[in-house]
DNA sequence: CTCCTTTTGTTGTAAAAACAACAGAATCGT
DNA sequence: ACGATTCTGTTGTTTTTACAACAAAAGGAG
């Protein structure tokens, strides 16, 4: 578990608590660990979950499929995100997607009563813990709300621009990688996959981007 | 403000909190109050927020438009529901969205950080808040995901189902009214209205289900 | 009630996406 | 290094959607 410490000191959810202070937090949250091989699933649709989960190491994927084999890719989870805190409330039912390992990953597991409740004997960043966690599924919540903006487009390419765009935006450069293959892009922004692949042709050749693996670079329109 | 108490008592975020303690936390959380006619923009894109807000009566849009022009609803807020709260958060920039009135409206609006810090004098209800707001903010994450579900089917009518069995299901029953004309409902979904229409006039032909104005029922398809 | 505005439904056409089938490239395990 | 498997790109066909233009219905204001 100490393994995890300064991992756990980059998330959203222990940003501003100390190491120390997050090892003694540990044991006060009930924290478990567990670790998933590629291609397991960390939460099946149907379960009912009743822990805040971290991911330690590696990399997941929420997904659904529908009774057509259609898949779609609501979220990935990077190394140090929460996921599956949606449906820890009492009202909300059981998950509604799968969450599988598309790398062997290590899971932590929370308490989550032992945080929302606020008891006297309180440990001294509980309250900081409980602002983050409300900041995190903010930032989840706003992650969702983009990805909508991308599927709201009607075009497969102008889904493509405003993920691509939204993207260089987050890395703050007009070069990156994406953490999605082909496939799972498609699955992403809900389009077909060779269709997708096609348009990407188009618009490498119209010079609109270049592209290589996951590696893409967005090219400014010079015009002025 | 007094008028809002009972409206209050029935949202998520002061579920379980008595009247009498909500009256003295509106003072506590330095409540205040704005009316909006019908049309108007309750938030504008690229403002920042820093209160929280619940819809206390009324009827409100959370609406995107690209520059194309077309519109994109991310979502609609109900009377009792909260709004905007994931652009709260320090990390976060400017709302992306505009917020418009619906219908004549009546907001409240929460300073945050007397929510979120939990200080020795806090009110006797203050972890059931926190609580709470945990609780409201998970349902709107949960609710997100849904709208991903709709929008992730590949055709008109897929959508349209997607969403109408959604519907029926909260209201446990074969008909039902949404929250949406025609023109709202194709923007939600993010298809062509005119298309949406026709679609939805050859279900009906095909004895799917009914519909007049807002109202639909879906038929049970009778094998058995 | 009547006019005016908004909403809903209809149809045809042009554009785009889904689908299917396949070839080439990259990756993995042994 | 090898074959097997997965991933990526290409093309042609079929289906679906967007778009545009208009008619019908509903709703509101005076």
């Amino acid at each position: 578990m100490q393994k995890y410490i300064k991992t756990l000191k980059g998330t959203r959810l222990f940003s501003g608590v100390g190491e120390d202070e997050i090892l003694s937090m540990l044991g006060c949250l009930q924290a478990r660990k567990q670790t998933f091989r590629k291609g397991d699933l960390v939460f099946r649709r149907g379960e009912h979950i009743r822990n805040l989960t971290i991911l330690a190491e590696g990399k997941l994927l929420i997904q659904k499929d529908d009774f057509w084999g259609n898949r779609s890719i609501v979220n990935v989870i990077h190394e140090g995100e929460m996921f599956g805190e949606a449906y820890i409330t009492p009202e909300s039912g059981a998950i509604l997607n799968d969450v599988t390992a598309e790398e062997d990953s290590t899971v932590l597991f929370f308490d989550i009563q032992r945080i929302l409740t606020v008891c006297p004997s309180a440990c001294k960043f509980h309250s900081l813990l409980i602002q983050n966690l409300f900041y995190a599924i903010s930032e989840k919540n706003r992650n969702l709300v983009q990805k909508i903006g991308h599927m709201s487009k009607r075009s497969t390419r102008a889904k493509l621009l405003s993920y691509l765009s939204e993207q260089a935006g987050r890395h703050n450069a007009g070069t990156f990688t994406i953490p999605f293959n082909r496939q799972q892009l498609a699955d992403f922004l809900s389009v077909d996959r060779s269709a997708m692949c096609s348009e990407l042709s188009k618009m490498q050749e119209e010079g609109l981007l270049t592209y290589h693996k996951n590696k893409f670079t967005l090219h400014a329109s010079e015009d002025l």
